[in-house]
DNA sequence: AACATTAGCAACCGCGAGGAA
DNA sequence: CTTCCTCGCGGTTGCTAATGT
């Protein structure tokens, strides 16, 4: 026995809106908004369309603020890192980028992006195969004091910001947030906010878990993922993007979470940092930037052997990282 | 000019998660 | 506790336009 179909199939319309059932959409969810209940909001609005249809129609097309045309450079470098880390997550991929949904991330990328970085790119763009380690070996911690080296998230994505770690980042303050906001968390455990008005990223807030190992960050960005929602990857039950406007991203053990930060800093090895350490430099205010302006954030090789696993093992399982979904937590944790 | 192929993108589908009943 | 309903996500499909032969 099949699934239930979610609306009448024989009697809604499918295939491409018309400019009319674009306008009432529209129209109807200006003036009363989706009312929390898309299956009921075409009846409503007078549509012959799937509530699903006219979700996402409204999220991929309609809503205010989306953006639509070329992709920029800095869109591509976002996307290709975010890609490397974190494989297909469109929806979290979308929330770094304020105006793209994550159908449109996920075109691009299949139709342009994939085979421009497959194909295209001059190999000066092309790093060395990135590090890789068995589970019975340690890798090298970037947290460790002989590799005091970090991404310096001040002056780059939001995705790259490693853990703050007592005075890695005097760029980050500790801040207060009600406790109220969160469950899961101890009172115990500081909260950061970037603090340095010259960063160009949006404002970075850091959350405690319950874990100590885990960080948790997200950004006060547009909304910008197709659902709308912001909230793909979210911390606790309480945290809505309603009323937070954050995206989150719980990584886990700060040992993996830097190593595949530093994906595109050079060779990485097993026997310590010199070799991916090269590239970066400590700014006088205690953060680090890369030194190569035209270095790309991402390794080409990573993407590359991301795209031929994808598409041989359908699995964004690809061999440098696991997606460790705990429900428990409500937050997805990468690992090792 | 006609047909075939490819690219781009909007829309659909099915599944899993989570909340309400 | 279980069931049902809805939402959100990622993968896939299918249509149209552009390009190639």
């Amino acid at each position: 026995m099949g699934r239930a179909p979610c609306c009448d199939k024989a009697n809604v319309k499918r295939g491409p809106w018309s400019p009319e059932e674009d306008s009432k959409l529209k129209e109807y969810i200006e003036k009363h908004g989706t009312g929390g209940n898309w299956i009921a909001l075409p009846q409503k609005a007078g549509l012959r369309r799937c509530g699903k249809s006219c979700r996402l129609r409204w999220l991929n097309y309609l809503r205010p603020n989306i953006k639509h045309g070329e992709f920029s450079d800095e869109e591509d470098r976002i996307i290709c890192s975010l890609y490397a880390n974190i494989g297909s997550r469109w929806s979290i991929i979308a929330a770094q980028l304020p105006g793209r949904t994550d159908n449109d991330i996920k075109n691009y990328w299949n139709t342009k992006l994939k085979r421009k970085l497959m194909g295209l790119l001059p190999a000066s763009h092309q790093r060395i195969a990135p590090y890789q380690h068995s589970s019975s070996q340690n890798p090298p911690s970037p947290f460790s004091s002989q590799t005091s080296i970090y991404r310096d998230y001040c002056n780059n994505s939001p995705y790259y910001i490693p853990a703050p770690t007592s005075s890695s980042f005097p760029c980050l303050q500790q801040i207060s947030v009600p406790s109220s906001n969160y469950t899961n968390t101890t009172s115990s455990l500081p909260f950061y906010q970037n603090q340095d008005p010259t960063v160009g990223v949006s404002p970075m807030q850091y959350y405690p878990t319950t874990d100590s190992s885990m960080l948790v960050f997200g950004s006060e960005t547009s909304c910008s993922s197709s659902d709308g929602s912001c909230s793909q990857v979210s911390l606790g039950r309480e945290i809505k993007q309603e009323e937070m406007g954050f995206q989150n991203l719980m990584f886990g053990d700060q040992h993996m979470q830097m190593n595949k930060l530093m994906l595109s800093q050079g060779n990485m090895n097993h026997d310590g940092g010199e070799e991916y350490v090269k590239h970066w430099t400590e700014k006088p205010n205690g953060c680090v930037f890369q030194t190569q302006e035209t270095a790309l954030d991402y390794d080409l090789e990573v993407i590359k052997q991301l795209i031929s696993s994808n598409s041989s093992s359908n699995n964004s399982n690809n061999g440098y990282f696991s997606i460790d979904e705990n429900k428990t937590e409500k937050g997805v944790y990468y690992n090792y």
